[in-house]
DNA sequence: CCTACATGCATCCGA
DNA sequence: CGGATGCATGTAGGT
């Protein structure tokens, strides 16, 4: 998948800001649409952003069922089910963004406890919608249509609240069932208890109530608000006749039971959102894009779950991943490759393609997908998603939960109430239709990416293109920022970044390494967030959590990571060769149809030098062995030794290769001798940050 | 036993 | 003859 694909939506959803529940853009069209044969909103009515002062349903505190499943956008969740959900995931409002300020200390964004409905913003009037009903006069007596009359319980709401509260441990199934059966329950009570309604509007209203108890909850109807304008504007309009009316309620039913299935259908999408890698083509493998081995300062807030859900507040402009979070030689697809690009696709893959009747997992009976996202906000924390959000400073890092996936699934997997949205029939069909247009265009934008099957070739250009077509899929994209950082000393320093190993052996041990921060070394390469060479099979296993955050650092490149190679001795000797991982190199780099492979130009990260190498291949054993040739000059210009790395990424913008080495040391005297190891011989000083890095003369072979 | 990879080493080639 | 090149082999880890 093509991550640029991805974020250009990005910035889109909508917005959670406190309460309300706004459609936007694409979303609120097609609610509009929907509701709208009769179009009476037209003009008047302000297309549905502003029509609801919304207090998302069943936030309330009275909440009787348990909090949905984070939604970072119970909201925008709406809109995701619509065609501008490509991003709500990743994206957020600026009411978000306040909304995540007030959270930003608990890391995990919690929706906003919402006591009450909540008060109008921005001093609009509003009106609960059995309010309106009452300005309406579709109902006589308010006793009949009061809310509380007519949804009241038997079941006291708070001693319920707090018991799931004090369960929310349990699994959520649990909750989605009592929710469901409450809110079943509830109606069926209260159809038994309230007073028949005593005209044709009221008894279409009741009728309505009745069709729509799974998905409307009385909490729901009592804190969903109209702007009394609106209501009063379409009354207007509609005439004060009784069809008037009843038009009117129809829309604003319509309107409800729109808003509630994308509610419903978004947290769904939400929930889903959070099991990205159980989707099909996805990552099998359940290792997280997180590190393993996280660093404090490593973990990137935008991991967290409720983060995710939540969006972070920051632009969502660059997307950083970690490569390095790979735990094992994990390659992209299957080896836990974090993957922004990847979680983000998928993200919106399932959120959005999931049909309303795909499955009893996804659904959430009415309101209770809000209500638990309200009240276990820690629930949220399970479903994290590493996003690969950068986090405020713009650097990727890495999530606690090595395996959230898991635990997502676990979580989603329990939710069982998908046959409920088949009723809402054309409503379901309507999403259904969006879904698949959004399908198609994913798919288009992803066929672009694969149309052409790349052919042996030395233009770069098509280097890239196959890249494109192979990382296509998944990879995360980094955000790396440009190789201007200098040295304490004000020195550009042409090398790699150093990585500082706590342990005595560090490299080719597989020590949990600490990492350090270049500040003292001043690596230029200003990669986000290097993944720390992990090799699979071989005994140098070895993890590095280099996480450079840094003032002034400002992504400039999105990359892609490929692959990564700790150096051993036969790298770094004189044969300019590095041997590549089998695996990874077959995966993130250009197929090779001749031994002689192809020449392939690197962009060193840390210095913009561009090196000529070549990718290649050696028969071996009935297989292939991966090399990348005339790396001499390369390893010695960034002083690389055995025990360094190699970490290549793909620039998803420029189209090209990028490398940088990564230095890693101990400490001690021993690291004195490694470090200035570097470019001692015509190197790469030239290359600074214009970019106008000079080639790596490349030996004989070019 | 298989696979991937590190590296040994035979061969080639140019000086 | 020395370095480059390419293949073969040894070995560790995985299955």
């Amino acid at each position: 998948m093509k991550g640029s694909d991805e974020h250009a939506g990005a910035g889109g959803g909508g917005g959670i800001g406190g309460d309300e529940i706004w459609l936007e853009g694409n979303a609120e069209e097609d609610l509009l649409v929907d509701v709208n044969d009769s179009s009476i909103f037209y003009s008047d009515f302000p297309p549905l952003p502003d029509f609801p002062c919304m207090s998302s349903s069943s936030s309330s505190s009275s909440a009787p069922a348990p909090a949905p499943p984070p939604k970072p956008v119970a909201s925008s969740a709406s809109s995701s089910s619509s065609s501008s959900a490509a991003s709500w995931a990743l994206l957020k409002s600026d009411a978000e963004e306040s909304y995540a300020d007030k959270n930003r200390d608990q890391q995990v964004a919690v929706a906003p406890p919402l006591p009450v409905p909540a008060p109008p913003e921005d001093g609009i009037d509003c009106m609960e919608v059995m309010e309106t009903f009452g300005y309406m006069e579709l109902m006589d007596s308010n006793e009949i249509w009061d809310p509380s009359s007519i949804f009241q319980t038997d079941n006291p709401q708070p001693p319920h609240e707090e018991s799931l509260l004090h369960h929310h441990h349990q699994q959520q199934q649990q909750y989605h069932q009592n929710d469901n059966y409450l809110l079943q329950n509830e109606v069926v009570q209260e159809q038994q208890k309230a007073p028949a309604p005593v005209d044709e509007l009221g008894t279409m209203f009741f009728e309505w109530l009745k069709s729509n108890k799974e998905y409307i909850s009385a909490e729901d109807m009592r804190n969903i608000k109209l702007r009394r304008a609106t209501v009063e504007s379409a009354s207007k309009r509609l005439g004060s006749t009784k069809e008037g009316r009843k038009q009117l309620l129809k829309l604003i039913l319509e309107w409800v039971e729109n808003y509630q299935l994308q509610k419903k259908q978004a947290a769904a999408g939400a929930s889903s959102s959070q099991f990205p890698f159980q989707e099909p083509f996805q990552n099998p493998n359940p290792n997280p894009n997180c590190n393993p081995i996280p660093s404090p300062d490593n973990i990137n807030p935008c991991f967290l779950p409720s983060t995710w859900l939540h969006p972070a507040p920051q632009p969502q402009q660059q997307y950083v991943a970690d490569p390095t979070g790979f735990p094992y030689g994990g390659d992209l697809y299957t080896g836990g490759g974090p993957s922004n690009y990847q979680t983000e696709y998928q993200t919106l893959e399932t959120a959005q393609t999931w049909p309303p009747s795909s499955g009893p997992q996804q659904q959430y009976p009415m309101g209770a997908a809000q209500i638990q996202f309200n009240q276990f906000p820690e629930a949220n924390t399970n479903s994290n998603v590493v996003t690969g959000i950068p986090n405020q400073q713009g650097f990727v890092g890495y999530g606690g939960n090595p395996y959230p996936y898991q635990h997502q699934y676990s979580y989603q997997g329990n939710n069982n109430n998908g046959e409920k949205l088949v009723r809402l029939g054309s409503l379901a069909t309507k999403e259904a239709r969006k879904k698949r247009m959004a399908r198609q265009k994913r798919f288009l934008s992803h066929h672009r990416h694969h149309q052409h099957h790349q052919h042996h070739n030395h233009n770069q250009q098509n280097q890239l293109q196959m890249i494109s077509q192979k990382v296509d899929h998944n990879h995360q994209v980094i955000s790396i920022g440009g190789g201007e950082s200098r040295s304490a000393a004000g020195q550009v320093n042409p090398g790699a970044n150093w990585v500082y190993w706590p342990n005595a052996n560090a490299a080719g041990t597989s020590s949990v390494p600490v990492v350090v921060p270049p500040a003292v070394e001043a690596p230029p390469p200003q990669v986000v967030a290097d993944r720390p060479p992990v090799q699979g099979q071989n005994t140098s296993q070895q993890r590095q959590v280099p996480t450079e955050k840094r003032q002034g650092w400002k992504p400039e490149k999105n990359l892609k990571f490929l692959l990564q190679k700790v150096l051993k001795q036969s790298d770094v000797g004189n044969l300019g060769r590095i041997v590549l991982p089998k695996k990874e190199a077959e995966t993130h780099l250009p197929e090779l149809e001749a031994r002689d492979g192809i020449a392939i130009t690197m962009e060193d990260i840390g210095t913009s030098q561009v090196w000529n190498m070549r990718y290649r291949f050696w028969p071996n054993n009935k297989s292939r062995m991966y090399l990348l040739e005339n790396t001499g000059d390369f390893v010695r210009a960034n002083g690389l030794q055995e025990g360094d790395f190699i970490v290549i990424y793909s620039d998803v913008k420029c189209a090209k290769y990028m490398i940088r080495g990564v230095k890693v040391r101990q400490p001690g005297p021993k690291s004195e001798a490694k470090k200035p190891a570097k470019s001692h011989r015509r190197s790469c000083t030239a290359a600074q940050a214009d970019g106008s890095g000079s080639s790596s003369q490349p030996s004989r072979r070019e």
